[in-house]
Order: C-alpha cells, then sequence, then structure tokens
RNA sequence: GCCCAGAUAGCUCAGUUGGUAGAGCAGCGGAUUGAAAAUCCGCGUGUCGCUGGUUCAAUUCCGGCUCUGGGCA
C-alpha cells in the first residue's frame, strides 16, 4: 500500500525529565498537531504531580490527549493504550491534524508500531485469582504451557502470572496468541517521524533529582495521601514516588529518607529507560535538548 | 585527662581459630510483546585507619599513634 502523505505520525520518546514535553508543545504550534501521551503513569487522573504531568497551563498551549483519562482503579495496560491511542490518531488524520506522540513507556511505542496479538481481556476473577495465588507459580505455568515455563525466569512472577491468565482464560496459551499476524500494527504504511531526545545521563539525574524536590512544594505528599484505597497490586500504585511517599505517610520513614529514596528509584528507571533505547531505539534520530 | 567500644567496597556491616576478604544497599551492564515509572537477570581488588613488633606469612596476635562514638572526670 502506498503510503499517504495526508498521513502522517510523530513520535517523541526520551527519559523521564529530557524535555519531551516542551518539544511536543514547540512542535504541535508550529505544525498545528495534536499531542497524545504515551506514558503509562501520566495517563491516571490522579497523578498529576507525581508523574510529572503537563500542567494546565502546558496543556493551553496546545491539545493534549490521553492524560488523566483513566482512573487509578482500573486495569490500564498496553493493549488498552493502544486502542485509545488508535482512536485518537484516527481522530487527527480525520481532521487533517498531525498526532504527536510523546511519552516515555517504550512499551507502548512497541505496541505502536509492531501491534499487539489479539488477546482477549482477561476477566477479572481469573486475574485476582492468578495474582493471589500463593504456591508455585512457576511449576504451574510448567503444566499448562510448558514451553512459556521455560521461557521465563521463576522469580520473573509478573510474567509468569500474565501467561498463566491467558492459558487459563482463553485455552490459548500466550505464544499460539503472539504466534498470529498482528494487524493492529498501523503506522507502517505512513509517514511516521521517530524523535528520542537525548540528554546526558547525569544532567537527567541532576534534572530529575531536582523535579521531585519541587514536586515535593507543590504538594505531592497530599496528593499521594488523597489515593484512593486499592489493592497493592494495582498498576497506578507503582509510579515512582508513590511506595516511597506512602511509607512515610504510614510513619515507617522520614521525609527526607522517603525523598531520597524516591530520588533512586527515579535514577534507576531513567538507567533503564536508556537500556531500552539503546536496544530498540538505535534507528531513531537523536534530538539533543 | 582516664576507661570502654569501633575503625574492612561509595554506604551499612559480616568475616578471617594468622595463609591478603564477603553480604545487603547504591552504582554499572543486560532483558523486556496487555501491571512496563512494572518485572527479571548479570557484574564485588578494596593501601581490611596509620605505624612498629612477633611470624615463613598479619587485615587477623601484641605495642604505639590518629580518628569516631559512649562513659567517667
Amino acid at each position: 500500500m502506498p503510503k499517504s502523505p495526508l498521513k502522517s505520525a510523530v513520535l517523541i520518546a526520551g527519559p523521564t525529565a529530557s524535555g519531551k514535553s516542551a518539544l511536543a508543545i514547540g512542535m504541535a504550534r508550529d505544525r498545528g498537531g495534536v499531542i497524545i501521551n504515551a506514558d503509562s503513569m501520566q495517563v491516571y487522573r490522579e497523578l498529576r504531580i507525581i508523574s510529572a504531568r503537563p500542567s494546565a497551563e502546558e496543556e493551553e498551549q496546545a491539545p493534549h490527549r490521553m492524560y488523566g483519562h483513566v482512573a487509578g482503579a482500573e486495569d490500564y495496560s498496553a493493549g488498552r493504550w493502544l486502542a485509545d491511542a488508535k482512536l485518537e490518531i484516527e481522530a487527527c488524520w480525520a481532521i487533517g491534524r498531525v498526532p504527536i506522540i510523546v511519552g516515555g513507556t517504550g512499551l507502548y511505542f512497541l505496541a505502536l508500531q509492531g501491534g499487539l496479538a489479539d488477546v482477549p481481556p482477561i476477566p477479572v476473577d481469573v486475574r485476582e485469582k492468578w495474582r493471589a495465588f500463593r504456591g508455585d507459580l512457576h511449576g504451574k505455568l510448567q503444566l499448562l504451557d510448558p514451553l512459556a515455563a521455560a521461557k521465563l525466569n521463576p522469580a520473573d512472577q509478573q510474567r509468569i502470572i500474565r501467561a498463566l491468565e491467558v492459558v487459563d482464560a482463553t485455552g490459548r496459551t500466550l505464544a499460539e496468541w503472539q504466534g498470529q499476524s498482528r494487524a493492529n500494527g498501523f503506522l507502517n504504511e505512513i509517514n511516521v517521524e521517530r524523535l528520542f531526545v537525548d540528554v546526558p545521563r547525569e544532567e537527567l539525574y541532576v534534572r530529575a533529582e531536582r523535579r521531585f524536590d519541587v514536586m515535593m512544594e507543590r504538594g505531592a505528599l497530599n496528593e499521594v495521601a488523597a489515593l484512593p484505597g486499592l489493592p497493592p497490586s494495582q498498576p497506578i500504585l507503582k509510579a515512582i514516588g508513590i511506595p516511597e511517599l506512602m511509607s512515610h505517610l504510614r510513619g515507617q520513614n522520614t521525609r527526607e529518607e522517603a525523598v531520597a529514596l524516591a530520588k533512586t528509584a527515579t535514577r534507576q528507571y531513567i538507567k533503564r529507560q536508556l537500556t531500552w533505547w539503546r536496544g530498540h531505539m538505535q534507528d531513531w534520530v537523536r534530538y539533543e535538548s
């Protein structure tokens, strides 16, 4: 299929605190684009401060989509994100605007470009059953999906649980699902500009630590305290800073300790993002800021 | 000033009945296909505070010194 000149997209990836948002806003204003979020935590309504979501003033400068559009009590996922993003991207094209997809979640960009297997949603009861399972998960997987069991590290509980959920709920293994053709990676036939915002690691560390101090000044603690009661496995509760500040609110560490721990977690996250970029985004255009 | 206890990896510490040492955390590298800001894997040479002594051999035993805690004055 020939590339349609009418459809195009810009992808902007980069580690946290690299200045992706500002770049996206500038570009959206220049080209009349619409900014679409590709960050797994900025989608949550409750996390304005701690996820470093664009501020109200920033959102006024260009259209922003998929920021804070999900309630923390929901089970969000790469699959749901892809579905949401597709709708938003199609909507941009329908009105002749360029979608600018920005974020730090490498898996989302992978899904966007390569598609995802057509696994149906897993019913909550099945999901909860495996998350609550206290026995030998890897042993269970060896019985139900030996191929997946052989591939996964027995300690990697999260991936083991996913593999178990899928066979249990659908009767087919993850490998069987993933072996199917993926029709939903839909950027192949259009013009896509891929940018990776590259900033020296030391600079990133400094910026991210300073930014966390600013989050604290702006009421990160209140934001965390206001979170609804949710099971600890709920994805929203995994956002960097939340576990650390929650333990402080419970009196388990001092404010300074909590802040130091959150900063450390941020640095480790940046490091993982850089590893992802080296492994998956070498062919993206580097944008130095 | 005296007494006691420490002084070992960036940090907190373990250990060597004398044969030059190891955990956790941090850090670094890697993986990554519906929880992904998640989850998992790999990587440990450091004047064992300084200085004398004993010994074939001292980080380990003995002396002195320095520093840090605590106690007594």
